[in-house]
Formats: C-alpha cells, sequence, structure tokens
DNA sequence: ACTCGGTACTGTACCGATCAAGTTGATCGA
DNA sequence: TCGATCAACTTGATCGGTACAGTACCGAGT
C-alpha cells in the first residue's frame, strides 16, 4: 500500500517545506495567497485528509472530550427516558464549556465478540478524553475499571458508589420507603414487586433472598432494601411479598414481571416497581388481563409517567447529568472525593388507590 | 508550574528507561512483575494519569471514533424524539463496530460566545475522528463547511443536500404531498399550515412568499411544497392556506402557531404541521381552546405520535440512523456519493376527521 | 567449554504534526 | 547608499509515546 498522504508528501511534490503546508492549513496569513491555493490544490489531488488530529493535538493541546459509559448498549440508552434525559443534562454541562462528549460503545459489539468483550476496554484505553463519567454501571464492570485506571477525573453516577470517586445519585433506599409507605397508608398489605436486575447473569424469575445476597446492582437493591424498610414498618412480612426478577428496564419485561407475580400470587393488590418503564409495561399487562383493580408505584419519574398517570418516586433526572457534566467540565481541587445525593420525592398519580 | 508528568519522569525516578515504563503498561509480560509493581507504584505517586492517548494513538492507530454533528444543541437534540430514535439507529451501527460516537457540541456555546461561534469549529477541527455525520443542518451552516473541509467520509442525513456528499434521507416533498392528499380527501378546504423554521434568523410569525424563496432549511421547505402540491392538487389555493412559522421544534412552539393560526383564521378545520412534536402541542393548545373539531396531520411519527392517536407521514427514524452509521463504519469503495432515499408512508389515526 | 534460547531490559528511530527561531530577498525611508 | 522592516518561507526541536533491534546475563544441553 502507498505511504500514508502527510504534510511532507504535498510538500515535496511543491517542493516546498512541511511548516509551509502546516501553515496553509492554520495560518493562511503566514503564506502568499496564491501558494495556498497550489497546496490545497494538490492536498485534494492526493487525497489528503488535512493534518492528522491526533498528531496536532499531541503538539498544541487544545480542549478534549469527556468520554460516557453506559451500563449496556448505546442503542439501549437511547431507549431509556430516564438515560436520555440525563444525557440531556450532562450535554448541556459539556456543550456550555465548548467540549465534545465521547460515547463508548457498548458491550453490543460485533457479531464474534463475548458478553463484554475486550473491544471496549481497549476503546476507554484508546479514548482522547479529559475524563469519564460511568453511568450506572454495576459494580465489578470491567470496563470500569478500565476508566479507573486511566485516572483521570471520574464522575460516578448512581453506581457503583465507591467512596474513592465523585459520585452523583439519589437515595435511593429513601425512595424506595416512600413508595412502601404509601402504599401501606392506602391500606394494601398483599404486595408483589417486579425488579430490575439484580446481577449482569441474565436470570429471570423470582427474585429470591440468595439473590439479594449477592446483588452487583446496588440501585436495584437499595430499593428492594427500600421498599423491605417501608413494609416491615407497616408490619408487613418481606417474605410475604412476592417478589419478580427481570433482566432489562423495558415496558415489555415490567409486563411479564407483572404476569409472573400475577400467576404466584393473584390475590395481590398492589405492585413495586423498580422502574417507571417496567411499571407503564406492567400497567398495560395489568389492563390487558382486566386486572384494573391492582395500583402500581413507580421509581424515576419519566416525562411518560406523568403522561400515563403512574405514581413514582420522583428524581431530578436532568439536574443529575447537569451536575455530572459540572463536576467534569471544570473538576473541584483535590481533596475528598464529592458525593452527591439529590433528593427524591413521592409524586402521587391516579396509578394508586386504597386497597 | 512543574513539568507535566510523562513516561520519562517515571522512568528517570525509577532509573530505567521510558521503555520499560511503557511496557509496565502494555505488555506485562515483557519486565519483571516486581518491577512493574514499582513502576506502576509511582507512577501512582506521581500523580500520572497513563500513556497519553493521543501520543499513542499518534504512534500506534487504534481504530477512531465517528463525529456526529447536530442541528442545534445537544441538550435540544436529546430532547427531540425524532432526533433521539436516530441516535439509537446510528449508536447500534457504531457499537456493532466497536467504535466510539463523538457528540460535537453545538452552539450552545459559553456564555460570551456568538449564536454559532468559532468554538464548535475548533472542535470539528480538533476532532479525533474517521468521519462525520451531519445532521439536519441547514445550507449555510459553517459548521458543516468545516466538516466538510475535513474531507473524511461524511454522511448527510436529511440536509443539506448537496449532491456532493453521501445522503440519507426521505421524500420530505412525497410525504407533504400525502398529508395534504389525505386532508383533502377527508373534505377539508380551509386549511392552516404550522411550520417549523425556513432559516436561520429566529423569525416567527406569518410564513410568506418572501420567506419560503429564501429558505435555507431544505426539508422545512420540502414539506411545504409538498402541501402545496398536494392541496392545489385538489384545487385549493396556496395563497388561501394560513401559514405560520415557528423557530423550533418543541410542542410548545406548535401550540403558539396554532394559536397564531386560530387568530387569523377561525374558520380553518385541519393543520398541517411540519412535525409530530409541533402537531402535538398544537393538538394540546386546540383542546385547550375547545376546539375539537380540527383535523390535525403530523410528520416524522415519533412513538407520541402513536399513543396519543396522530396521524402523521411515517418515516423510519430508526433506520435512517443505522444506515448512516454503517455508511461511516465501513465507507463504500469510491465512487459516486450514494443517495439513499427511504420510503414514507401515511399512518391514519385519530386525528384526522372529515370535514 | 561452547553454543543456544530465553528473560529482562535499553537505545534509537519514528508517528504527523506545530512552534520558535532563523534565513532570504525585496521594499523603503532618510 | 545603507540599514531597517517586512513578507515569505525553511530548519531543527519537540509533543508523549510505541516499535524494533539490539545487549547483557543466565541456566541448560551436549
Amino acid at each position: 500500500m502507498a505511504r500514508k498522504v502527510t504534510l511532507q508528501t504535498i510538500a515535496e511534490h511543491l517542493g516546498v517545506s512541511r511548516t509551509t503546508v502546516s501553515n496553509a492549513y492554520n495560518r493562511p496569513d503566514q503564506l502568499a495567497p496564491e501558494l495556498r491555493e497550489r497546496v490545497l490544490a494538490t492536498a485534494a489531488d492526493l487525497g489528503y485528509t488535512g493534518p492528522d488530529a491526533a498528531a496536532r493535538r499531541l503538539r498544541s493541546g487544545g480542549r478534549e472530550a469527556i468520554g460516557l459509559l453506559f451500563t449496556e448498549s448505546l442503542a439501549y440508552a437511547f431507549n431509556d427516558p430516564g438515560a436520555v434525559q440525563f444525557l440531556q443534562g450532562f450535554s448541556r454541562a459539556t456543550e456550555e464549556a465548548g467540549i465534545a462528549l465521547l460515547l463508548l460503545p457498548g458491550f453490543a459489539g460485533r457479531p464474534g465478540t463475548t458478553h463484554r468483550g475486550r473491544e471496549r476496554k481497549e476503546a476507554v484505553r484508546e479514548a482522547v478524553v479529559a475524563g469519564f463519567c460511568a453511568y450506572s454501571l454495576p459494580v465489578d464492570d470491567p470496563d470500569f475499571a478500565a476508566a479507573v485506571e486511566r485516572r483521570l477525573p471520574l464522575v460516578v453516577v448512581d453506581e457503583p458508589r465507591t467512596g474513592d470517586h465523585t459520585f452523583v445519585g439519589i437515595d435511593d433506599r429513601a425512595g424506595g420507603r416512600l413508595a412502601a409507605a404509601h402504599l401501606a397508608a392506602l391500606g394494601h398489605r398483599r404486595i408483589g414487586v417486579v425488579s430490575f436486575r439484580t446481577a449482569d447473569d441474565g436470570y429471570a424469575g423470582p427474585l429470591t433472598r440468595e439473590r439479594e445476597a449477592v446483588a452487583t446492582y446496588p440501585v436495584s437493591l437499595a430499593r428492594l432494601v427500600g421498599w423491605r424498610e417501608g413494609l416491615e414498618a407497616a408490619g408487613i412480612a418481606w417474605d410475604d411479598v412476592v417478589k419478580e426478577e427481570r433482566v432489562t428496564n423495558a415496558p415489555e419485561e415490567g409486563a411479564l414481571g407483572l404476569r409472573a407475580v400475577l400467576a404466584r400470587a393473584p390475590d395481590v393488590t398492589a405492585i413495586l416497581c423498580s422502574t417507571d418503564q417496567m411499571a407503564l409495561g406492567a400497567l398495560r399487562a395489568a389492563a390487558e388481563a382486566g386486572r384494573d383493580d391492582l395500583s402500581f408505584v413507580g421509581f424515576d419519574d419519566i416525562p411518560a409517567a406523568g403522561a400515563l398517570g403512574l405514581t413514582t418516586i420522583r428524581q431530578p433526572l436532568m439536574e443529575k447529568g447537569l451536575t455530572a457534566g459540572r463536576l467534569l467540565v471544570d473538576p473541584p481541587a483535590e481533596g475528598a472525593p464529592r458525593e452527591i445525593v439529590l433528593p427524591v420525592e413521592l409524586v402521587p398519580r391516579g396509578s394508586t388507590r386504597p386497597a
């Protein structure tokens, strides 16, 4: 294959120096307009794609992008209203600073790749960024480890809350308690739970104590614990609660979860869901099954929750993104890592009624 | 300020060579585990952030990201369901190739920046990417010009369709005709139009022939032309149509547009909207004004359109993204630029009724 | 005793540009 | 006529790494 076209190639073609060619691009006032034209023309001829961005960055610096690491595939993230809201806030922060946003590929990988291939880890190592944001990654995520290794400014959103890194999130446990207390106050005693996955093993089915014990998704777990505390405070035993775990945060999964709960315990009167997305699916599945007597509480308060009257625990999704973004755009001076916990709040709507 | 910490710094501290330190990171098998530990330890001490990504990329290559350029601010894009759907498809393509996605900052800029500052142009020049996708940019966009200058693989989505670059889009004009013909077929004769902006001058108000003439947003214009052709084919004069132009693609703007139309022509029976987002706002405003006699047709078929029963022109948003992404992930061999036009289709729903 | 192979490192060139400090030759004011 | 100024380039160093080709040393095989 022919040698790569560089400034040098063009310089030789024209019998001028590299620097002159460089100036044609970066300092038009430094050379004769006529020569500049010729440089640009031969550059076009030779298929030169302009000064190599990596090289010029090495020499001259320039503001760097911020890398963003998602739980799952990007394609999934864009399907998750919560993630999109987060991105909206986050991008506002980077944008205000004139900084680009590098979305790292998720584990979708190319066909032959294993679950979480090395590709993504490589991508993390190669990313030309000034810092990373890890959005809701499980505790044992190897990509998160790769990001930590880069030793760049790092902000963790939601999980994994290591204590060693700047953190932005909410008090999921308190949110869970609010949701459970709300149902209990309405007189519900037979409760079902549709939970987001607790670990990355693809399991779907009854959520056992054993699974709770080894959970690698702290947010899922914290919500579970919150529910438990809220229910127990009202005298409802956790073991009497019918719990179903599903894999992804999508309406269809919520629907499946609800059906599983109803199959095991047709007498439940209220359902706690890990997320609004799942709750909305469960809501629809309940309607389809003719069970419009059920109450539902979600979590997150995505826009659709308001539109469809879902009672939920609100968390400030956009603000979370904005806060995380700002922490990366100009990282605070050294010191103890900051941990920012944003408030949650119960938003009662039509989906919950007295038992 | 102290000299920047590099491989060299660490090498000197330990009395070993640069290469050895480099190997500690990249080829652990090339040195004694014990030494490697020491290298990593002093690196940590000195606050070394690991081998510089730009430098290593310069020397060793590595797969590069794809840059994405949006119409407006990123924060806005994430608020636009159409853009999000596009992103979903696009990211699936890049992800399958294990490539990262670089979202370039929009013109939100930092406080002191002018409308479309140089910052963004700089960002385009500095972006370490293998190619660009321009998503729905106006014809005179300077950032688009900057991207063209980079002479990297470039795919234009929707606009500006230059003829010189690979293009992915739809036949907006045909879509417009379908929408107009649908209303005409239902017997509507007094029609109102709520249009997305035709130029980047911040204008909002009646959409005149003069503005149509100087439009810099070809998609807006094509939809207008399509409506016109469709209506004229049914014997409705374009000048009799009450047209209002609004700035951004958001529900509130659609609501404002509708109110303006009704103020000028309370006797309209149907409304054509440039986008579903605007149509949904208009729909709500109509309900608020007690005008539930009006028919509405949108454009795009975003998810919410289905949920709220809006008649619309469907375009395959996700597929558009997927197609554009694939064209960038492995660019087709040289040759005439490809122009891919995806199909549109009328989706009749509850928002249109006979006059 | 001598080659052989392997381990653990070193030295130097080079990646593709930009930068700071020259070098030229032409123009110009006094 | 002479030095000063300026426009239009060139030279060599440098950015922070990695690749590649050694070198030095050591234990094993014959």
